[in-house]
RNA sequence: GGUCCGGUAGUUCAGUUUGGUUAGAAUACAUGCCUGUCACGCAUGGGGUCGCGGGUUCGAGUCCCGUCCGGACCGCCA
């Protein structure tokens, strides 16, 4: 037996056990008379001593262990005489009679400790050390219980997990493929899922009336913090369901994992209209941690000959709350934050409400005093307050100031990462239109339906259409989204032909799923929840890799396997494939 | 496709603003000493193509151009 217990699992009550442990030494301590090792595996780390006295041949062997040589040591458990409290096992140590070494190692490029060295380079090249450590060994444990939490409660809720395929077809709509060739089947590709979307509308039809599954999803498109190629979602469908069943059944799954593995209790959700979120935050995905909401000022703040205010579309600000005291150097940070490219506006107006009731602004040549107190009144700013108030077209000003008062939020420490804040924002529209296309996409994906009362909107005016979608929202971050689906051929057909399909199209890349819809489907719908950034939320990180066990980096790679890479002609060949060499 | 930040010892970084002696610190590593350490301590030592290429200069880690790599973001992500 390679051991009788983990590095974890000893205590005072074994004193005296003899015992048998293996593990990886973290570190050893050699006082000269004396040696002690730490000795590390997944559940802990226990102390083992080597005396001069006792056994000086031992002790000499224990001297040349080197960090990270994985040992095998057999001794007998100890009341140590300096307890470290700071350790689930610091009050024994191992007082080894026989040890040998079961593999040696080189040493680390970084050291296995908690906070210490590596930059991301290479902990991603040596992710399988990176994951020693405690950091990414609480991530992997965290997603490991949601993982086992989830399926509690879904089973519990009568669901069926069902793998669906991975090997699928290539779809225009949405992201882009990823696709495999085919080597039975010549010039033909499958694609990878992006989602089990239709195969899951189809489990409904066959009748399993609650499905879910845990199941790695496919997007070719580039990569954020919070954005990977396979990335894991928990892919949910109900039928004989209208949108309060999805959104009460997974307000409560959200809740039981809160409450399971955080231990925290979260109110109900609230439900916002989509034209609410971007009306108050500028996002459909608001964090409302913090309020800050946004005011209109159209009204109090055009026609008074401030040109850019006046050529306007939207003037809109926020209120932040006691920032009065911001420095001109804070201030101009402020408004170099907003001319980054990356949010694009071309400045920023502040107002300053200041303790003795006088405003002083950037724009004190446009506004005299009783005007600023206007736009004071009408954002309920007290004295000590400080607006931001920006200017443009209507959508992008409100995306700007979106990062704004983010960015605030930040500033001020408003976006507490142990504080969880969800909410439903639902009543999406059920179109977008896209400008360099000149075609309307469907927001959510094809399969939406419509309100009710929005249908006859459809032919005339298809913009204006909301739909039955609905997203999870948690401090910010989009945990997961749905909609009920169409259900009936005919509706499906109509949408297909809304967004610019020919009904050759449409036949050709899902006649499946109509067809399908001729054979009694039920009324249906369902969500799926991004799988890594719910733990990476739970876990309090903005970025989803250090919760994926191997990663990939910013530009698609594993910097560990070194792929993606080259194949041989012979794979090429049998593929009947060509590379185009330029 | 684009914007920004970074690349100096095994590692994490300082040094680059203002070019100038032999490029430093911590940690890791090696050797020696040390019998209760647990971030052990003390002493000694080895360790560098300053990402790469080119240019400016009497002289480049430092300035300029290009390029590669990593990270954050915009576009993209139904």
């Amino acid at each position: 037996m390679l051991r009788t217990h983990t590095c974890g699992a000893l205590n005072i009550q074994y004193v005296g056990e003899k015992v048998t442990l293996s593990g990886w030494v973290q570190k050893s301590r050699d006082l000269g008379g004396m040696t002690f090792v730490d000795l590390r595996d997944r559940y802990g780390i226990t102390q083992l001593v080597f005396n001069m006295d006792t056994n000086a041949e031992l002790c000499g062997k224990a001297r040349k262990l080197g960090r990270e040589f994985v040992i095998q040591v057999k001794g007998e458990v100890a009341e140590r005489s300096n307890k470290n409290p700071k350790i689930p096992t610091g009050e024994i140590e191992i007082i080894v009679s026989e040890f040998s070494v079961l593999n040696q190692s080189k040493i680390p490029p970084f050291t296995i400790e908690d906070e210490t060295d590596g930059g991301d380079e290479l902990r991603m090249k040596y992710r399988y050390l990176d994951l020693r450590r405690n950091p990414l060994k609480k991530n992997m444990e965290l997603r490991h219980r949601m993982a086992i939490e989830t399926r509690k409660y879904l089973d519990g809720q009568e669901f069926f997990e069902i793998e669906t395929p991975y090997l699928i077809k290539s779809t225009p709509e949405g992201a882009r493929d990823f696709v495999v060739p085919s080597r039975m089947n010549e010039n033909e590709f499958y694609a990878l899922p992006q989602s089990p979307q239709t195969f899951k509308q189809l489990l409904m039809v066959a009748g399993y009336d609650r499905y879910y599954q845990i199941v790695k999803c496919f997007r070719d498109e580039d990569l954020r913090a919070d954005r990977q190629p396979e990335f894991t979602q928990i892919d949910c469908e109900m039928s004989f369901v209208e949108q309060e069943d999805i959104l009460s059944t997974f307000e409560e799954l959200a809740k039981y994992l809160f409450k399971t593995v955080k231990g925290i209790d979260v109110d109900d959700f609230p439900r916002m209209p989509y034209s609410e979120a971007m009306r108050l935050y500028g996002s459909d995905k608001p964090d409302i941690r913090f309020g800050m909401e946004f005011m209109e000022l159209n009204e109090v703040a055009q026609n008074k000959g401030f040109k850019v205010f006046d050529d306007a579309e939207l003037v809109v600000g926020f209120c932040a709350g006691g920032c009065s005291e911001y420095t001109r150097k804070q201030l101009d940070a402020l408004t170099d934050f907003v001319k980054r490219p990356q949010v694009g506006a071309k400045g920023m107006v502040y107002v300053k409400c200041n303790a003795d009731e006088s405003f002083k602004s950037s724009v004190d040549k446009f506004f005299d005093q009783e005007a600023l107190k206007t736009w004071a009144e009408k954002m309920n700013a007290k004295a000590g307050d400080l607006l931001l108030v920006l200017s443009g077209k209507a959508n992008e000003v409100r995306k700007q100031l979106c990062e704004l008062r983010l960015e605030m939020g930040n500033q001020l420490g408003l976006r507490n990462p142990d504080e969880f804040k969800p909410l439903w924002v639902v009543d999406f529209p059920l179109l977008e239109w896209d400008e360099e296309t000149q075609r309307f996409y469907a927001m959510h994906h094809p399969f939406t339906s419509s309100k009710p009362e929005d249908i006859t909107l459809l032919s005339t005016d298809p913009g204006k259409v909301r739909a039955n979608a609905y997203d999870m929202v948690i401090n910010g971050v989009e945990i997961g989204g749905g909609s009920i689906r169409i259900f009936n051929k005919d509706l499906q057909k109509k949408m297909f032909e809304v967004l610019g399909f020919s009904e050759e199209e449409a036949q050709e890349q899902f006649g499946f799923l109509m067809n399908a819809f001729e054979f009694g489907a039920p009324p249906h719908g369902g969500i799926a929840l991004g799988f890594d950034r719910f733990v990476a939320l739970m876990g309090g990180s903005d970025s989803i890799r250090d919760f994926i066990a191997f990663p990939k980096n910013n530009a698609g790679r594993d910097m560990m396997i070194d792929s993606p890479s080259a194949i041989a002609q012979e794979q090429l060949d049998e593929l009947k494939l060509k590379l185009v060499k330029e």
